[in-house]
DNA sequence: TGCCAGGCCCTCTTTAGGGCCTT
């Protein structure tokens, strides 16, 4: 299984085009199966976070007053990535505040993303709902840290990244499941899911 | 003025509507 950044974010509400911010950010590398390296921050962005933001994270005013600047984490993250393809759980939210938090740090955004939920729909349709929380109970993957904490939330969508994959191996018989296929795989109208793994299987 | 996400995805669809998922 080739590199790829697995990111998640916490922010003060749903849309970064309504003024909400990104107050947390972490990515998990994994590589050939595994997680080689993370990077997790808090980042002031200056704003005030909601209570029932607050009740939902636990995140608070206090620590994002004491956390490094919101363009500083960005730079440190954006170099921390690189060039490596990102993943994110419903990447649609993830792309829409990285592009946002990136632009206001004034940094090119470059990098690929991928979506586990619209992934695990097509490969898991009968599970019981598409929640990352839910996947990961499901596959009995391990939990670490709190939910809806940047890095835990992380560390779950690369280990469902790492089972899909393993999945598309050995259900599937897919030899080399990389980004790009599974990339191409998230695109696929349900009823042609058989079809593409199919044909990626060779059989 | 008043309201306010947005993209995906299914279906009793496509001249549309509503649920899911993220915080």
């Amino acid at each position: 299984m080739p590199r790829a950044a697995v990111l998640d974010f916490e922010t003060t509400g749903l849309s970064p085009d309504l003024g909400d911010r990104a107050t947390e950010i972490a990515v998990v590398i994994v590589e050939a199966g595994r997680v080689v390296d993370r990077y997790a921050s808090l980042k002031n962005a200056g704003v005030a976070i909601p209570a029932y933001i607050t009740e939902f994270t636990g995140i608070t005013n206090a620590m994002v007053r004491a956390a490094p600047p919101a363009a500083t984490v960005m730079v440190d993250v954006h170099k921390f990535v690189g060039t490596t393809p990102l993943v994110a759980h419903n990447a649609s939210f993830d792309r829409r505040f990285w592009l946002a938090e990136l632009a206001r740090a004034g940094l090119p955004a470059q990098s690929p993303f991928a979506c586990t939920m619209r992934l695990a729909r097509r490969l898991y349709p009968n599970a019981p709902d598409h929640k990352l929380g839910t996947l990961v109970d499901l596959h009995r993957l391990p939990r670490s840290g709190a939910s809806h904490r940047a890095l835990a939330d992380a560390e779950m969508a690369a280990s469902l990244w790492t089972r899909m994959a393993e999945d598309l191996r050995r259900v599937h018989g897919v030899a080399e499941p990389t980004y790009v296929l599974m990339q191409r795989l998230q695109t696929c109208s349900r009823k042609g899911v058989a079809a593409f793994l199919r044909r990626e299987a060779g059989t």
